[in-house]
DNA sequence: AGCACGCCGACT
DNA sequence: GTCGGCGTGCTC
């Protein structure tokens, strides 16, 4: 039989942004190496993806493909690394294939801008320049002061002259007299890392020494860095990476969003002699595309970044720090639902380099994981300095003559803080917790009459509901236990207490961390600012003020709205809650004075209470684990929650109804749901969940995958999405 | 995501 | 009669 020799074009996989769980397959007669960004048609339009090493569909009509329009890139803009990296989050998180990708991306590399560096122009000296007297150019003092800077060094980048206010047409006028010659240059090349100092280091105590000779092994370990508020967990960092980048490796260093602060990086900066680049949220477009080039080309030694910076590229990555591992910011709550701790945990596995996770208060993830040998734990107990911990004092509100959920200890203690001329700080929990409904006078909370669980608070139809199994009856109005009227929804209420403050210390300036403050980097910064002033003052925040920023001045820290972590159906809240009080703890009470904690609860005698006291945060976390080995949550258990959006709650609910059948009849997961979720009427939205469990993670895995293959993301109204790993069942 | 197709109401 | 509303489906 003759072949058809019609010659095959050769084909290409392109990770396409669009609702795709593949990428998609296009014909192009050129070579094109993964990584490179190439334009393509799309229906009717053009779009630019990025290519993949995949094996096309066989299925695929080859005749029917149609063509690379242009190859944007001759070298691959993300490494082969950064590739794989990719190809396992989008398994892995189960979102649109291209999501990652184009995560790895910086803005306008992702619209199509050329993936070069900015040209710098140089000046290089003539012969005739060489020779000249500076003092002949009669004409122009500027071009004499040009000649005599260039004489000196013989070359000179043009961007050092502009920043002394010379301009173009000077260096032109002197070009054309043949003094001096103008060349573009492109500099991409990597400068080594060299480990250079321009700070001594600090001296290390024994345990940070020991800690700091287990991290410099060269091969794939994660450790738990786990080191009480104070005890120079930085400077382990700090001298970690100086080791690193000695044997000419480059390190990654992920912060949470807001405790990357210019004092944080300043730290890094004044250390080292080598370069630092640093990506986060407040940079332009083109400012971060530029940090992203030059980490990408390798001349930074250090990348410094919030979440999203775990896929930036860096060559010869030698060493990953996380720093406040636990730390919530790390997981992407929309789009691309990917935890930024995991998936640098698996680029040091690709990798085969260290990684550390450092944190006084460990997510119970990451405390397992060293408890069972997994991680390498390296642990920090001396406070530097030794500095002396705060007492931590529970108020119990049910005992207290009270206004508007302030207590009268509490403001007494207020008072004597500020006439010492002292800072005081009161945290607000108020947001992020299911509510319970709960009677004030004696702390009976609603519970479900068929589980053993309190029942959730929902706002929105004045509901409550069970998490566990759908139950729904009315939030009663009187307490069945004390016959108390005075029943609400756990942490509302806290605006009339803020006014009751206002009237009560009016005497006081009162300093507010609001989501208003926490809009831009700037405004944070200046509220920062204000309690840097001398005099008496009271901060009030929600979690914000638990983070990393060290209130000197602060001798009593409030904290007036915990009880909400304590019964919320969300799976991390009593995990969150103990975080949080220990964070707390810590910014009080820092060089000579001792720190008071006073914690308002109506629940005294819950055990969770008792280790957090005793600065404990090990013995807390041992009970909250031995809670999650009972109910195979995580790290026991695998969860992935699916939710579902509609105008009309019952095509939300009639979908996930239809996958929980599914799930239940092919796969060995268990399936709660479909419930409603917490907020379930959002922007006119109804929102119900599903939440997905199984012992193990590839039990939860191949249940998923026919579900993200198969049910279209958008149809008949309703849209859904898969969260794995989820922060929260709420 | 974006873009077209298609099937219903109100306009010159 | 059509203009355009959005609901629905498809893109290698």
């Amino acid at each position: 039989m003759t072949s058809l020799l019609i010659e095959s074009p050769d084909t290409i996989c392109v990770a396409v942004p669009g609702p795709f769980s593949t990428p998609l397959t296009y014909a192009c007669s050129k070579p094109v190496a993964p990584g490179c960004r190439v334009e393509v048609p799309l229906g009717k339009r053009s779009v630019i993806g990025v290519v993949v090493e995949q094996r096309p569909d066989e299925q695929l009509d080859m005749a029917k493909l149609r063509a690379v329009e242009r190859i944007l890139d001759d070298t691959p803009v993300l490494p082969t690394d950064i590739l794989a990296l990719a190809e396992w989050m989008s398994r892995y998180y189960l979102h649109e294939f291209a999501s990652p990708y184009l995560l790895a991306l910086p803005g306008l590399l992702r619209k199509g801008e050329a993936a070069t560096l900015p040209t710098e122009t140089w000046l290089n000296l003539t012969v005739a320049g060489e020779a000249i007297d500076p003092a002949q150019l009669k004409r122009s003092t500027q071009h004499q002061a040009i000649m005599t800077q260039l004489q000196q060094s013989g070359r000179l980048p043009w961007s050092h002259l502009r920043a002394q206010g010379f301009t173009r047409p000077q260096a032109q006028a002197l070009e054309k007299k043949q003094l001096l010659s103008l060349d573009e240059t492109c500099d991409n090349d990597p400068i080594p890392p060299t480990g250079q100092l321009a700070e001594p280091s600090l001296t290390l105590n024994d345990e940070q020494s020991a800690a700091l000779d287990q991290v410099s092994e060269a091969r794939f370990a994660p450790f738990l860095l786990e080191g009480i508020t104070g005890s120079g967990k930085t400077e382990v960092y700090l001298q970690a990476i100086e080791r690193c980048l000695s044997r000419g490796h480059r390190a990654l260093v992920l912060i949470p969003e807001i405790g990357l602060t210019p004092q944080t990086v300043a730290r890094f900066e004044r250390r080292f002699r080598d370069r630092c680049v640093i990506l986060h949220s407040g940079l332009t477009d083109k400012q971060r595309t530029l940090a992203w080039l030059q980490a990408n080309h390798g001349q930074a030694a250090i990348v410094i970044g919030t979440r999203s910076a775990v896929l930036t590229p860096i060559p010869d990555l030698g060493l990953i720090v996380i720093d406040e591992e636990h730390d919530a910011s790390f997981k992407q709550q929309d789009t691309l639902r990917y935890q930024a701790r995991d998936v640098a945990l698996k680029r040091a596995q690709l990798a085969d380099i260290p990684i550390i996770l450092g944190t006084a208060t460990p997510s119970l993830e990451t405390l397992h994981n060293a408890l069972t040998g997994r991680f390498g734990h390296l642990q920090l107990k001396e406070r530097a300095g030794g500095a002396r911990l705060p007492t931590i004092e529970l108020i119990d509100m049910r005992r207290q003559q009270q206004q508007h959920g302030l207590s009268e200890r509490l403001l007494i203690r207020i008072r004597e803080h500020l006439n010492d001329g002292n800072q005081v700080l009161l945290f607000l929990n108020r947001r992020g917790f299911a509510p319970s409904w709960f009677c004030h006078s004696c702390g009976w909370i609603a519970d479900c009459v068929f589980c053993d669980a309190h029942l959730t608070y929902h706002h929105h139809g004045h509901i409550n509901i069970c998490h566990h199994c759908g139950h729904r009856e009315p939030p009663p109005t009187v307490c069945p236990d004390c016959h108390s009227r005075d029943l609400s929804a756990m942490g509302t209420g806290t605006e009339r207490a803020e006014q009751l403050l206002e009237s009560a210390f009016a005497d006081v300036p009162i300093i507010r961390f609001d989501r208003d403050v926490a809009s831009t980097r700037l405004k944070f910064e200046q509220q920062l600012e204000k309690t840097a002033e001398d005099g008496p003052a009271i901060i009030v925040g929600t979690q914000m003020l638990a983070k990393g920023h060290h209130f000197h001045r602060v001798t009593l820290v409030g904290v007036w709205d915990s009880d909400g972590g304590l019964f919320s159906a969300d799976l991390r809240a009593k995990e969150r809650m103990g975080q949080l009080l220990t964070q707390v703890a810590g910014r009080s009470g820092r060089g000579e004075r001792t720190g008071e904690v006073l914690i308002q609860t109506y629940y005294p005698d819950n055990p969770i209470f008792q280790p957090l006291t005793e600065h404990d945060y090990r013995s807390f976390a041992f009970s909250l684990l031995e809670e999650r080995r009972k109910t195979r949550l995580p790290p026991f258990g695998f969860v992935a929650v699916v939710r579902a959006d509609s105008a009309f709650a019952e095509r939300a609910e009639e979908l996930l109804a239809t996958m929980t059948s599914y799930l239940l009849e092919h796969h060995a997961v268990r399936v709660l749901g479909p419930l409603p979720a917490l907020l379930s009427r959002r922007a006119g939205k109804h929102r119900f969940m599903l939440i997905i469990q199984a012992d193990r993670r590839s039990a939860l895995h191949e249940a998923l995958v026919p579900l993200h293959r198969h049910y279209p993301r958008q149809t008949r109204q309703v849209s859904w999405h898969i969260d794995i790993d989820p922060a929260d069942l709420a």
